[in-house]
DNA sequence: TTAAATGCAAAACGTTTGCATATCC
DNA sequence: GGATATGCAAACGTTTTGCATTTAA
């Protein structure tokens, strides 16, 4: 059914490189139009099913949470982002990750705390420059 | 055209008070579902316009970044969530608002930022209980 | 050899929009 | 009275899925 395993494809091994490759924290068809260029006859459909793979595997991680459509990114360590209101580009933060605040509310609450996102917004160094007026 | 300005009407009121009046931060269709209970032929285009008419003065918080479609807060003030994996369920937070780190990003990176979403995950109190094995 | 992944195209899903009618100010 | 919001239904962009064929193991 629509759903990919563990079998390596060439299809496969493509998207993981592109998305680990790449600091853009793409889009699936910012994806599907790279991979095209190698794989002329590769479809939409193998492009999704493969980054839903990936992500269950945790080989990559899907961004679901800044935008109209999803994002995934190559880099799956703890960290957090800088979405830009004005060109929608998705930097990454060298901010230390916070550990204590899951065992706070952890406590406070006593739900079973896994992690959290933590998403920082507003206008980029790029688009502050060109300020108009 | 498609956008909804400041005319107070009865779909508009009765929207606003639904939102408002609920701590389970609704998706549209359940506002669509509960508007119709008391305006029978209310349409959704309509409940997607007010609500992001709303959202746009401000009176209400549309918050898109925890899963597939929106959900909708009757609280505006900056305060935190915890989302169920399980359930689905949104929690509110009692945790301060951690505002250091709005200048931490600003000065780090030399983007103008305006604010940032914290969201916790996990499994809640609740779904913990029934925990099966 | 055969279970699993692919390409294709259609469908599903949440959301937006064009238009004629109704409504608020 | 005139601008604006509504209901309706069609359209939109993203994502998923059914199916016949191809491919990796």
């Amino acid at each position: 059914m629509g759903v990919v395993g563990t079998r390596m494809t060439k299809q496969k091994s493509l998207i993981l490189d592109l998305v680990k490759g790449t600091k853009c924290h793409p889009t699936a068809d910012w994806v599907y139009q790279e991979a095209r260029q190698q794989i002329p006859d590769i479809s939409l459909g193998t492009v999704y099913r493969n980054l839903n793979a990936l992500a269950n595997q945790g080989m990559i991680r899907e961004m679901n949470y800044a935008g109209t459509s999803s994002r995934y990114d190559g880099d799956v360590s703890q960290h957090y982002h800088f979405v830009c209101q004005d060109c929608g580009f998705v930097y990454d933060l060298p901010l230390e990750p916070l550990k204590a605040i899951d065992d706070l509310v952890e406590n406070q609450e006593n739900h079973k705390v896994a992690g959290h996102r933590l998403e920082f917004y507003g206008r980029c160094k790029s688009c502050k420059i060109q300020e108009k007026q």
